[in-house]
DNA sequence: AAGATTTGATAACAAATGTTATCGTCTGTG
DNA sequence: CACAGACGATAACATTTGTTATCAAATCTT
């Protein structure tokens, strides 16, 4: 699972090894939460098989905001970082092969590698990139109409499309299912 | 104008005035235009007095996204980091006293701050907040209605309210400003 | 102070989206 | 294989929001 980023650290091999050993293997079935909203993430999961989506409850119903497909990685940030209660659930969509570590370990692994130059810039790149998505999301979702939206979802990620059943699909672009049905056929009789 | 941080930065005079000279004054009226969409963003500024505000245009209506006021600093983050065309323009609402820094300058003032460990943990925690703020903005905007969030807003930013004309507070909200009018009047004559 | 521009309210109508209900298909499980 | 539950389409109706137009008040300019 991790030799796919060996060389790409230039760790020596006893920390490579104390490092991937803080990673636990975890097999789970589909409609698994991982963390409940409310709850303080701890761990922070990374895809081996499976795909994972993020969503907030809203008055019963829920709004999905992202999805993770395998080798991306997964945690509430907000709550994870600040130890603070996460707004939102995880929760796996198909039967799923994880990996997940602690944030202890986590915390003990970036204390390191941030004195490593390099890998420090890396990481506030990381997460300057995670903020221009966000912004992405955002602008997104108040310039442009469902339609438009799921438009885009085809365009730049057709593996949405494909794996994820409609309504989530729906309560990520932020309508009801009835209408993203209507979308469909409305586009679909149009051509 | 620069003084109130003063001492909050462990630099010797000499460091202190060398950046402190980086920064020049620019006195505008309102609806002055800082950055244009398109145009990639060279100068970071700061309010002294007045307010700014950052905006998309789409299909000719415009959609503010952000407001600004005294001491806090605008820029069209994403295009002033990585030197990519602007999506969104910046433009004065009320004429306004601004300091501004180059690009060039804030590099080098940067690169050499980031030495100091407790300085440039301070950064990476404020790049932090600023993707918690969008999560925040973001997650309002799919989970609340248009008047859910103009209570919030007569909330948490009555600021807004009062200093800002109406047509602006309805593109912040993404609704027309006819639409924003009925609110207020519907919340009028509940009461 | 007169006229122009900006700002905000309101009405009438149109379009987009939600709600509820029904039905058919598919899929997994015993 | 049968059946329950999940999934998706569609219709009828309700609600929300946008569009266009008009008017009044406030503000700016000269």
């Amino acid at each position: 699972m991790f030799n796919q980023f060996r060389n790409k650290f230039p760790l020596d091999d006893s920390k490579w090894i104390e490092y991937t050993d803080c990673f636990k293997r975890l097999e789970v079935p589909s409609k698994t939460i991982l963390l409940k909203e409310g709850e303080i993430s701890k761990k922070l999961f990374i895809i081996e098989k499976g795909c994972i989506r993020v969503w907030f409850n809203n008055n019963g119903k829920d709004l999905t905001t992202q999805f993770f497909f395998e080798n991306q990685s997964v945690a509430s940030i907000e709550s994870f970082m600040k130890k603070s209660p996460s707004p939102a659930s995880i929760e796996t969509i198909e039967s799923s092969i994880l990996w997940w570590i602690s944030k202890n370990d986590l915390d003990k692994i970036l204390s390191e590698i941030k004195e490593i130059p390099q890998l420090r810039d890396r990481f506030i790149d990381m997460i300057f990139e995670r903020t221009f998505d966000y912004m992405k999301y955002f602008v997104s979702f108040i310039k442009d109409s469902p339609t438009q939206r799921y438009l885009s979802l085809i365009e730049e990620r057709p593996q949405i499309l494909q794996r994820i059943p409609q309504h989530y699909i729906a309560s990520y672009l932020g309508i009801t299912t009835v209408h993203l049905s209507r979308i469909k056929s409305k586009l679909l009789h149009r051509k």
